[in-house]
DNA sequence: AGTATATTCAACCGATTGGTTGACGATCAG
DNA sequence: CTGATCGTCAACCAATCGGTTGAATATACT
């Protein structure tokens, strides 16, 4: 039901969330020690992790008894080039955007998003 | 508390108001207009209006009885930047983003977002 | 004045969200 | 084996979300 762009953008409405993508963007990180500065419990930051996973904006491998948190910004294309299509303000891939309004506009319903490999 | 980025991420989340705001890309229009190709009440589409509102993505301007939408693209611009500090998948300006990186990382508690004028 | 149109308000509902706590399964160190 | 560490799971809670309906308000038409 809910579309890629639904829980890409749910995942980045939170600043913890927002925040964790900003510290994995300077290196990979143990689960434990992403949640070591905020002010919350492991259990919570645990599961913000699990949300940014399944949205697709990290991947998680766990070696040993440690989970590597690794940022994709891969996954945040999409959302980018919806964006811009918004925001003339950029320089844009116009092209790319109608594509997409295409696949959002008429139906609402899910669609896969093909995007070109 | 909920800072600036929380809410126009959260305000993109949902298909609805995303189809909104692709509508209003074509043209300023009142609200039972929005509300037409939708299969839901009236009050709910005025609801999505009015949180797309405080969120800064669109304007409200009531002339008459009507009350006209229009697109507002700059309060993307933030949360462009945000994401184009990403994804190095686009040129950007990682000035603004660093900039942008300073006010979010730190406290996380709310700062005003000084956007220069 | 009376009626129709445009929009919001208020109360309600079920589902989801962001957080807590405590117990639990793995994995490593001595 | 024992004990500490890493991380998730399950149950719970208050708050928010996306929707409904019915009443209310404002403006326009005749």
């Amino acid at each position: 039901m809910a579309d890629r762009l639904d829980i890409i953008f749910a995942a980045l409405a939170d600043p913890t969330r927002r925040r964790i993508l900003a510290m994995l963007l300077e290196d990979d990180m143990a689960v434990t020690d992403v949640a070591e500065p905020f002010e919350m419990s492991l259990a919570a930051v645990s599961k913000h992790l699990g949300l940014l996973g399944r949205s697709g904006l990290i991947s998680q491998e766990k070696r040993g008894r440690v989970k590597w948190c690794k940022l994709e910004p891969d996954a945040l294309r999409d959302a980018s080039v919806w964006m811009q299509g918004f925001g003339q303000f950029e320089p844009v891939n116009l092209d790319a955007f109608e594509r997409f309004l295409d696949t959002e506009l008429p139906t609402q319903t899910e669609l896969p998003i093909q995007k070109d490999p």
